[in-house]
DNA sequence: CGATTGGTTGATTCTACTCAAGCCCGGTGG
DNA sequence: CCACCGGGCTTGAGTAGAATCAACCAATCG
């Protein structure tokens, strides 16, 4: 920021140019899987804005009044509940492609909050119309469906995390379940370095450890050469080692890799 | 068990007898909210079968091929996920009119595993048809998208519940999030006494804790003439400052109350 | 420049776990 | 009949993993 045109504002430049072909090429988003027919044209059509956020902006905060849904083009998000008394959990980290926004129909306000790890853009579509969407294209809501689904086992598998391993094992999980979120590949090179952008306090948040605890343990996670985590960026040093200690569902690799083929089409395509 | 006819046995001849109007009349659940129209009439052709399960018995297990998706009609359920090791994380209890089964599409097996906590009954309603269903009838789309929400809302609130409280509040929350769910209200008498057919090892699995600390977390609980679980039944002995060790969402409580309003017009009507 | 954010480390405390034992109860079998 | 077993629960003693308290460093920002 400061130097007149905010990395927002530069994004958002780029982002209205591409027109949500960034949004259309993820195969794990909503408008991935729909083609080219009416309801990816409809879709576009709902759009009713672009929103662009500098970091450590909010998309909007707990308690809010219920907002439109939104689907997240570029950057990456956290979503996290406060309890009364100021602790916070963090409930998960989105990244583009991710529908932000939804909750259960009779809430009045936002049970949770969304804020922006990076500098983000995102689709605005009106709840009304989305539901109307989804009503006359039910291959969207199909897919809409889908995408709920798959969050509700991100959130299931980060409970039994919390419930069931110790801080090594959750900072490791975490870890590398993003890494495999944001490549959309399970596996990795020795020493391979990916973007991460997140503070030990948001690690802290997102696995129920205090900072100070998720610091020693990101301490003896290098110590032990498993990876390295360093100016927003993550180093796996060794891969084998922290699939074993992360121990992750099979059900997250399915889910959140792209599938072999779509990418050889892509390579065929490109 | 043993005398002939099995207590499952017993409850199905009730169920078949009603045909699903128990399920039918729970404004929480799938049907609940249909009317009598058309929707309510396709579901129940729909209905493949009932199944009636012995307490103790699953429905289907962690790793078992995609099954049917279910809805509960009478009984408690508990859903689980296994690590390799053996560890165990209880994710929901479900109570009747609770959609059973459903994953997100794309995993060839199911992620996790439901078990009867008492004896159940479920409507079997194939996949397949549910989806052809939903397709053909909005407002039954609404209804599964909102169930799906709802449950990962329960989800949400569970892994800031592991997260951020210490085992008596987690404890606190859990039992009053059953009292709260199986009677569809949120305000108890001092001393009321409901069924919460639990043992203390599924508390420690559902909370991320030993049974031995469970165990002496009840103890403290009900020394302090706040709660106490005897043969499966909860007392609720201080409602005021149960809720105040709980501190439950506000979302919780309006998503699984029967809204005031009908209670209202139920008693106008009477 | 001071203030703030993110990260690091040591010393100490305490929550919750582990290990170990024993109780009550219903069922089962000699 | 009693012995035995397993599930569910209870309690005590010792331990460990994570929290708390308290500094301190480095980089960035205003």
């Amino acid at each position: 920021m400061a130097e007149g045109v905010s990395m927002a504002e530069v994004e958002s430049i780029l982002a209205l140019k591409s027109n949500c072909a960034y949004c259309a090429a993820r195969p794990l988003g909503l408008c991935g899987a729909l083609g080219d027919g009416e309801a990816f044209g409809e879709l576009r059509e709902a759009r009713r804005a672009m929103r662009f956020l500098d970091a450590g902006t909010h998309v909007y905060r707990q308690g809010d009044p219920r907002t439109d849904i939104l689907n997240l083009v570029s950057g990456w998000l956290v979503q996290y509940q406060d309890l009364e008394d100021g602790r916070r959990q963090v409930l998960r980290f989105l990244m583009p492609g991710a529908i932000v926004g939804h909750q259960a129909a009779g809430l009045p306000s936002m049970t949770h909050g969304t804020e922006a790890l990076t500098n983000a853009s995102l689709c605005v579509l009106p709840a009304g119309s989305l539901t109307e969407l989804r009503r006359r294209h039910p291959s969207l809501g199909e897919r809409y469906l889908w995408m709920i689904e798959r969050d509700s086992q991100l959130t299931a598998d980060q409970l039994t995390s919390l419930g069931q391993r110790d801080a090594r094992e959750r900072i490791a999980a975490l870890l590398l379940e993003l890494a495999i979120r944001s490549t959309g590949r399970a596996h990795f090179e020795a020493g391979e370095n990916l973007a991460m952008p997140l503070t030990q306090v948001l690690i802290a948040e997102a696995t129920g450890l205090t900072p100070i605890h998720v610091n020693r343990m990101l301490r003896k996670l290098r110590e032990a050469n498993v990876l390295e985590l360093h100016e927003r960026r993550l180093t796996i040093l060794d891969p084998e080692r922290l699939a074993a200690i992360a121990d992750l569902s099979e059900a997250l690799i399915m889910l959140w890799t792209r599938p072999e083929s779509s990418q050889a089409e892509l390579r065929g395509a490109g």
